[in-house]
DNA sequence: TTGAATAATTAGGTAAGCCTAATTAAATTA
DNA sequence: TAATTTAATTAGGCTTACCTAATTATTCAA
């Protein structure tokens, strides 16, 4: 069955009410939903032609049982990815729900179910290093209360400041400080202090992307610098904490 | 600066486009965007007016400084998670590029960067061991050549078996299989069968839900369970990849 | 049991993002 | 350079998902 993002939320909203109350009125999917009670109106009418809910005019609305089937399967993707996006990646409960309620719609079932084999992995799998995760939280959390390079992560980051660390003969990683006037590389590590991670990333600077010096800027304290394709600044800052993998296959011109 | 999702579409394609030849045509956005022509002039009009491209009737089209900084922007916010799909949760390029182009519009810029601490954490490192990665991705791999568990996973999976493994004193693990009428737990892993796994996701029951066995249809080779307040059906064979975690806590009506 | 308050619906409108059919402009080629 | 082909635009429509203002049901309380 396919239905409109908005009709899912609807019908999850129903779902949702339904657990607590028994029924869902209009007036209180207008709040939830954030819409007119009309707007509520039309898409009960909708969902009521769809088979998904019982519905007449002045009536409470209740799911059918293939509405119930649905609302499930929406519900509980939305539930899985608030895990996730709390318990992998960290983010705040309100957050992690605001964000999933987006997921939710666009996620292919291949892709979901990987996320759950990925989250599962990392929480259960005996392999796993239970600290790994543990880590990767706590590096996150220390992210945001002291806004610099929590301790945890530095030691992960130091490795990188040798300028000559040799990773398989040929590849070296430099920092984009580092880096002269011409020399090209693939970024491979934004380093995580919080604040400056965000604005590098609002730069259109990610991982993987192929990155040119072109000039340092004293007056300005900037780095000019090419991103696949695109020139734009980076302060001198920012450019301490990107790690750049210069490889020998690469020629610079 | 908030421009829709289509319009977004739109700019990227144009960056990629004149990228590859400088310039972009109607007809060629058209075609990539799968939308008739007249769809793509109103568009263009509509970019036009918010100076990120510039156009003219019948002219080609061409970025503005401000349309080219936005475009890098969602360009290179694509192509991370592309490679987010590919490389870790090892998705086909195709399918990952698609997934990209939904994904890319809904993540708000504090997911995506712990997206991209994530993924630097699990590829580059050196707290984690290089394997883990690797053997996820064989995992999945695997899942898909053979369409059951793989070895590599099995070892995971088998330390589930034991009806009576301890976690922390009261909390047992047990297979939905061997779950009594009434008993209720909570979902911590399902095993890793591609299309095993797919289908009982689709029935709505992921990890971190409650469930309560119901009872044992011999007939249909199916056990009733009831999911978050939900009933649905689970087969002999699913029931015996679903590890639900028994606490002690939790009473058992 | 009847007003007042609350809840829900009609009616009519808007914006985004598509579409087809018809027309016009530009490019190509004979 | 005139005819033909190709590309782009107008014009007019559709659907989804909203909205406000006005009206009608329902509920509650005196």
């Amino acid at each position: 069955m396919q239905i409109s993002n908005s009709l899912q939320d609807y019908l999850k909203i129903i779902f949702d009410l339904t657990k607590q109350k028994k029924f869902a009125r209009i007036k209180d999917i207008s709040k939830i939903k954030n819409v007119s009670m009309p707007s509520v109106t039309e898409a009960m009418r909708k969902l009521s032609k769809l088979g998904l809910i019982e519905y007449h005019a002045y009536e409470i609305i209740q799911l059918t049982e293939k509405g119930k089937g649905l609302a499930h399967y929406i519900f509980n993707i939305h539930h899985f990815l608030t895990r996730f996006l709390t318990d992998i990646l960290n983010l705040k409960p309100e957050k992690a729900e605001s964000e999933a309620c987006k997921l939710e719609h666009s996620l292919d079932i291949e892709t979901l179910e990987r996320m759950v084999l990925l989250y599962q992995y990392l929480t259960s799998c005996p392999k796993v290093d239970h600290s790994l995760v543990k880590d990767f939280k706590e590096c996150l959390a220390s992210c945001e209360r002291k806004n610099k390079m929590p301790d945890i992560c530095r030691d992960c980051f130091v490795k990188t400041r040798f300028p000559h660390y040799v990773k398989q003969g040929t590849v070296k990683h430099v920092l984009l400080k580092d880096m002269k006037p011409g020399e090209k590389g693939n970024i491979v590590m934004i380093g995580p202090h919080l604040e400056m991670r965000k604005n590098i990333l609002k730069k259109g600077i990610f991982p993987g992307n192929e990155i040119e010096m072109i000039r340092e800027d004293r007056e300005i304290k900037s780095f000019i610098v090419n991103v696949d394709g695109y020139n734009t600044s980076v302060t001198s800052n920012e450019a301490c904490i990107i790690e750049v993998e210069v490889g020998s296959q690469k020629e610079q011109s």
